[in-house]
RNA sequence: UGGGGUGUCGCCAAGCGGUAAGGCACGGGACUUUGACUCCCGCACGCGUAGGUUCAAAUCCUGCCACCCCAG
């Protein structure tokens, strides 16, 4: 018999486990490329697509088709319920309390990295992937984890991940980090990665828009939830009311305000000669308030529920960049802590439309340091 | 029914005899794993109406209509 000490035993176990990865899958391009490069890198890969809502087996289906063409396990887990109690109840209620909810955010910790480890666990794997374009750095002076930009520069996804815990950071792979978009897609086209119905995986458009809503409706959502769940009171939202100026001035009729968000310039039909935004709404009242740009621009925000990666706190008015939307370039800001942990935002600059309910998040040289919910915004 | 003024795209508005600027709104694209923003493209064979002058009129002339103002 030979002799095996556990410690030999324990290094083979777990060579396997660090050779394994569970990666999310979605039926798209970006995914399908990552999982065929953690295969060539010879990890042992093992897809995991979540299923949130009803039109999502048919990416589950290009997933399926993806993993029978890589030789990898795929498993679906249908989690519709949860979804719909989680995210789509809390996206509901946050847009009747008249905030601006980002539900991305909100599920990529909660739910699709969360299962993403969870399943992981269970099979024992250390590693966890996706195919984002992001990257996992350690801050320099700190030694904590935190999402990077990834160095092509091309595609940045960091700023829908930055919920994410250091625990969730330490496993998480990003197979497309330093990729760009056109890279990947040729790349799927090389390898002729195509869905269930042979549509080549390398001219699928990308994703876009909240994944649980069809056809960018949101709207549409609400009023059904609304129905739905009986929330007689916040019919009233989704009726029409006056547009007012920023002198009071009626100036025409809104669609209901749980059509717009601070901000917004189109969908309201108003006697205009100059660009007007969304300044404010008034639930009360069921007004509508609009008026020019500059209106629309705020220097100072209070941000909360704040999430640390790149540092554990802020020096008191550290100066730092900040995005306030996925899209915008970071912004020169600086820092203050306040008594119950949220934190006040001075922007060198003001910035248009902060919406209470968005994320803001904060980067320096590319580095997520931390990011939190904006409550609320000042001139 | 005396005098004066104005009538150009849904809204505002250039044009002042040479063959309809622009802005807002709207529609369509691009961008985008949130709401938004932004960008690009489109948008009056016709200028209250009916005639007239002219090679040529939204632009000049005349009638009519509508609205506004001032007087009664």
């Amino acid at each position: 018999m030979p002799m095996t000490t556990s410690d030999e035993a324990t290094l083979k176990y777990d060579h396997l486990k660090q050779s394994s990865v569970i990666i999310g899958m979605s039926g798209g391009v970006d995914s399908s490329v990552a999982s065929l490069l953690l295969k060539q890198q010879g990890f042992t890969v093992v897809g995991l697509s979540l299923v949130t809502h009803d039109r999502g087996m048919e990416a589950a289906a290009d997933a399926r088709a993806v993993c029978r063409r890589l030789g990898q396990e795929l498993i679906v887990v249908d989690m519709r319920d949860s979804f719909q109690e989680s995210i789509v109840h809390d996206f509901v209620d946050a847009w009747l309390a008249g905030l601006t909810p980002n539900p991305c955010v909100l599920c990529n910790p909660t739910v699709k990295f969360k299962t993403l480890i969870d399943t992981a666990d269970r099979f024992g794997f250390r590693h966890i992937a996706t195919g984002h374009y992001a990257s996992v750095r350690r801050h320099p002076d700190s030694s904590r984890l935190a999402l990077a930009k990834t160095d092509s520069g091309q595609k940045d996804q960091t700023y829908f991940l930055y919920r994410l815990q250091q625990e969730q950071l330490a496993r998480i792979i990003f197979p497309l980090d330093g990729m760009s978009k056109p890279e990947v897609r040729r790349l799927a086209a090389e390898y002729g990665l195509e869905g269930e119905q042979g549509t080549a995986l390398a001219e699928k458009p990308d994703s876009q828009d909240i994944c649980f809503i069809p056809d960018q409706d949101y709207l549409g959502l609400l009023r059904e939830e609304i129905v739905r769940r009986g929330l007689d009171d916040a019919r009233k939202h989704l009726e029409p009311g006056p547009i007012v100026d920023v002198h009071g001035q009626i100036i025409g009729t809104h669609k209901g305000l749980l059509a717009y968000t601070i901000g917004q310039r189109k969908g309201f039909d108003v006697k205009t000669t100059e660009r007007l935004f969304v300044i404010a709404r008034h639930f009360s009242t069921n007004t509508l308030v609009v008026g020019p740009f500059e209106h629309v621009l705020k220097q100072t925000i209070q941000v909360k529920s704040v999430v640390y990666s790149g540092i554990g706190n802020f020096d008191e008015a550290q100066p730092v960049t900040a995005r306030v939307r996925s899209s915008a370039q970071p912004a020169a800001c600086r820092v203050f802590n306040n008594r119950d942990k949220s934190l006040t935002v001075r922007f060198d600059q003001p910035v248009a439309s902060p919406a209470p309910g968005q994320s803001c998040v904060f980067y320096d040289r590319g580095l997520i340091l931390a990011g939190g919910i904006i409550t609320e915004s000042a001139d």
